[in-house]
DNA sequence: CAATCGTGGAA
DNA sequence: TTTCCAAGATT
């Protein structure tokens, strides 16, 4: 969970999750589709999954016990070298330095280091400097707080921005405050442009099943939609979303989303009117997204799923679908 | 290797 | 508001 994502987030959702699965026995027995409700919200939910068949192999292959080994650590799905090392010192006192975005920022200033971790040149030079720290790590501290010490240093003194180097405990060592300019280090991180794009998403209300009902909603609030798994675009594949096709104007995505409903239900669907607009990041992505009733001549075989719209607050969907969850309660409520 | 993945905190 | 980045891994 807490890759690229900061502690205080996680925080709420660990808490939840190791309530839901406090053993990796039950975590490897549980349904993929429990484990991404409780990362609902999360992000990057190949993790979860990823987390899942960990849990899974730690079974089969390490009689359920975290591996005390590198090699071991890093056969887990989702285990890459920061994690191997982090959790190995903390949890085993395996003397290895963990290198994460805080500490790579404290090793780049202290050695006044140009570059950022993107480049290979950058993170050998900042691996070969917190290699130099290791005799004290074996002798002196224990390697898991040595290695949380320093990425606190990154959190909560070592700022990206604005470094508080008055207060820092190691300012006396530190080239790049004697650079006089502490956050040149390490160089901000090449970002690919963001693009504006456009989404249509369908908003497809489930029909009354029985007959009385018809004609008349009823007044218990109970409205189901229909969700289908994935985005488009290979996006949260593995997600609860409104149907939704992205295109580069809003026609195009709106005509995509008409063929992708056509093709999931194999039978003509309609796109009516827009009835809310939803903006939400994706990384580079700037979505714009319409949401449009639909309809389908029928329903898909498979693939789809109703959910209410009160019940998105634990489903397993994504922010956005929560967003436009939202806003589309609003715009029913309102028929 | 370079691109990619979700969301939110904080200046 | 905008910008940067967060206890990175994978392909």
């Amino acid at each position: 969970m807490l890759q690229q994502t900061q502690v205080a987030t996680v925080i709420p959702y660990y808490r939840r999750f190791l309530s839901a699965f406090p053993t990796v026995q039950v975590l490897a027995r549980a349904p993929l589709e429990r484990v991404l409700q409780h990362w609902s919200g999360l992000g990057y939910y190949r993790r979860a999954r990823q987390l899942h068949r960990a849990a899974q192999t730690l079974l089969e292959k390490f009689d359920g016990r975290f591996p005390a080994t590198l090699e071991g650590a890093k056969q887990l799905p989702g285990v890459g070298s920061y994690t191997a090392a982090a959790v190995l010192s903390i949890a085993y006192g395996v003397p290895l330095a963990a290198l994460d975005g805080n500490v790579a920022r404290v090793i780049a200033r202290i050695e006044a280091l140009p570059g950022s971790l993107a480049q290979p040149m950058f993170r050998k030079a900042v691996e070969a400097k917190l290699a130099g720290l290791l005799p004290g790590l074996r002798s002196r501290w224990r390697p898991g707080d040595f290695n949380q010490a320093l990425m606190e240093l990154g959190q909560t003194v070592c700022l990206s921005r604005a470094p508080r180097c008055p207060v820092c405990p190691i300012r006396t060592a530190c080239r790049g405050r004697r650079s006089g300019n502490p956050e040149a280090f390490p160089s901000p991180r090449p970002r690919r442009a963001c693009e504006e794009s456009h989404l249509a998403a369908a908003l497809i209300v489930r029909p009354a099943t029985n007959g009385r009902r018809s004609g008349r909603e009823s007044g218990n609030g109970a409205r189901s939609v229909l969700l289908a798994r994935g985005l488009d675009d290979g996006l949260m594949p593995d997600l609860w979303n409104f149907p939704s096709a992205f295109g580069v104007s809003t026609a195009e995505a709106r005509a995509r989303l008409q063929t992708k409903l056509a093709d999931l239900s194999g039978a003509p669907a309609s796109v009516d009117v827009e009835v809310a607009r939803v903006r939400h990041n994706v990384t580079y992505r700037q979505i714009q997204a319409r949401v449009y009733r639909a309809s389908l001549l029928r329903l898909p075989s498979a693939g789809f799923r109703w959910l209410d719209l009160s019940n998105f607050g634990r489903a397993a969907v994504s922010q956005l679908a929560r967003k436009i969850a939202e806003a589309s309660a609003a715009v029913l409520r309102a028929c």
